[in-house]
DNA sequence: CATGAATGAGCGTTCATTCAT
DNA sequence: TATGAATGAACGCTCATTCAT
């Protein structure tokens, strides 16, 4: 996970330690105050460094929001692939992978908000880098909604639009999560999401299936009609 | 359309022009450079006036922010209800609504992308009046939902995570534009987006006319399985 | 005498005012303290303006820098003109031209000394302004010595040789002023350099002439063999 | 030649190399970017240490500048006495002092320039201990200008302005070198110097010596009117 | 002796805001 | 009403110097 971000010392575990301790500070602070309310040395002094620190290992400050985003998109690259081999079937794990992919954005909420409002804080060649992986973790999605086309389950949609209604449903509860906090839990969520859109795209033969599937999830809709 | 916003100047009529001047010179900057590489100079450069004439019209540059971004949560308001009373059959509505949401959004799609850069940039106060106006837009969809519900169009979902599939998918395509651009049209994108998502809630009786709707619309999808 | 800087502020009058006061407080502090030792807001102190005024006239603190060089030049740019046209004859007008430069050296010494210190700080291209300028300033004296030559009152030397032997003569008396002051005054100094650098170029028909003028000089050297 | 620099290492062999080390690299960077622009890191690079280190061997920025100017300093004193050893009559001893002179400043053209701009940089009683310096080495060149003047080759011409006049057009090879590399050689330079400044003061007995010595010179100006 | 990570004071510069005109 | 010169707080960043290893 080298994210070709230069730094001048040399010494890699130090390196590591000390990026850590930079990012989760400017996760912390960019996340609530925005990037150009935090300022470097409220970051160096949260990490518990001096300021002057910060920029050996970090050439801007905008290095440090890139530092920031990648973690993010690092995080779904990581999480995802494990979510989906806990199973075989592609209906299973494309379900899988959604719910992982919620999951990941709870865990990640202030992040991702973050990654919406910031990333065009970025230059271009970073800003591209970003769009580049987020490209690279939907086509995880994708793969599992094309197994799912080819054994059936499907019926044949735009794979990409759909990829990106379940990214963006993903991202929502993050988004919106003002409002949604105020209505429903996280697992409400998940299963009215799944609800509204895997019954849009699934095979009439597959329905059966999906029934199976819903009914096993641990925490049925509590509410499915407000 | 007061925006509760204090103006020094008391002529209403002035008041309604140097801010329409102020907002459409801030819309363009604040949505190319961000908010905060944006000078109150340069907008008022752009703007034709003087800088400190702005702040007689506003008191903050902030402030300046709340009216553009007020500027485009009314815009739903003003353009949603239009396309909505065109029909009278709840289904017709609810389409009309998610194609003129989609329209109203790439007209506007700077200014969308803005609203989730720029919103945590405002205070608590001002942040929690768009959010109410946001609220009070996707009301206008939840009714429609809601009569297409009632009118047995729909099965039983959650209305709520509904409207907010609907208005997300509209937002993804001024938020993801850099990606759908490359892919598809703005016609194919609302095709397969409802596509999808009114398939996964039409009730067994509804689709019929789902169908009949479905293919008067002008262009139908022209790569379903891309 | 546009400098060619850009400056914010339209108002002429006010822009010339403002570079005065910037010029003259840069310019104490400058020789006193050399470029790097002075800050921004030392010079604005002693101008009595703000720091952040600074930079409605001047880009950089580099260009501070230029307009205090381009001062000095331009003191001699001025002077050494009117100084010359107070005589005919080139013999009197070259002599004049040599006394009027020591004179100005004299009472620029410290910016004198500060233009040898503080050139290379420029960027390549502002420096080469300053080069030109002085260039042209030499092309003044070059006259007169071409005069000279010409009129059969020096034999033939190397005329750009001669110009800088005269301009360094001149400004030795700003740059080892620390010893020169200890032991002869400014006169005495320019009668002393005018004997040993005339006498080496003048024309064996000329040395009576020279013999006049160097007679009707003020203050005779008055330690001649020290 | 201990520099009066305290070193917190004692072994002196040692002491002396990494000094030689510290001052070639300081030498070169202050020279082509000046003393401020110089970092501490790029001289311990350059010069193959770690930065620490160099405050072993000196205890401040501004030491590192002081050892770099005792370094052209003691080179004009170690090279003139040997240049004029070679020869035994006044005047030849006079003419060799100074192309020597002059050839060491060719050879540190950039050394010499730096010391004009950087003297200043240096703390009183530093700058005064180059000074010392400096008169020193115009000592020999004021005593064999003092051998001439008693053997009848020179008439009574103020010693140290003649000295300083020889000093400044040295310099001025280095100082100027961007305007005379324009338009002479060193040779050419020399012969040109030598031709005002000499003509200038020999004794009439003398003129006859001097033009013998003229025309061993290897190559006679060039362009002597130019 | 030597290293280089760490410190933190200090600088140039920007820009929202004010206010005399 | 309108202007734009003036202010000054605040920020990103640099770098001489120290010190634990």
């Amino acid at each position: 996970m080298t994210y070709e971000v230069t730094s001048i010392v040399e010494d890699a575990a130090l390196v590591e330690k000390r990026r850590k301790q930079i990012v989760d500070a400017a996760t912390t602070l960019f996340s609530s105050q925005g990037f150009f309310r935090t300022t470097i040395k409220e970051i160096a002094k949260l990490a518990g460094i001096s300021s002057g620190l910060i920029y050996q290992y970090v050439t801007d400050k905008e290095d440090v929001l890139l530092l920031v985003l990648l973690e993010v998109v690092d995080a779904y690259a990581r999480e995802l692939p494990a979510a989906i081999e806990s199973a075989t079937d592609p209906l299973d794990r494309c379900v899988a992978a959604i719910v992982a992919y919620c999951r990941v954005v709870d865990a990640h909420r202030a992040a991702t908000v973050l990654a919406y409002r910031s990333t065009k804080s970025l230059s271009e060649d970073r800003r591209v880098r970003i769009q580049r992986r987020e490209l690279e973790t939907n086509q995880i999605i994708a793969g599992v909604i094309t197994e799912c086309v080819r054994k059936g389950y499907f019926r044949r949609v735009n794979v990409n639009v759909l990829t990106y209604q379940i990214v963006m449903t993903a991202h929502a509860w993050a988004l919106k999560s003002w409002y949604f906090k105020t209505i429903l839990t996280l697992d409400d969520y998940i299963e009215h999401s799944l609800d509204i859109l895997l019954k849009g795209v699934l095979a009439p033969s597959a329905e059966k299936k999906w029934q199976s599937i819903s009914k096993d999830m641990a925490s049925p809709p509590s509410n499915p009609s407000r």
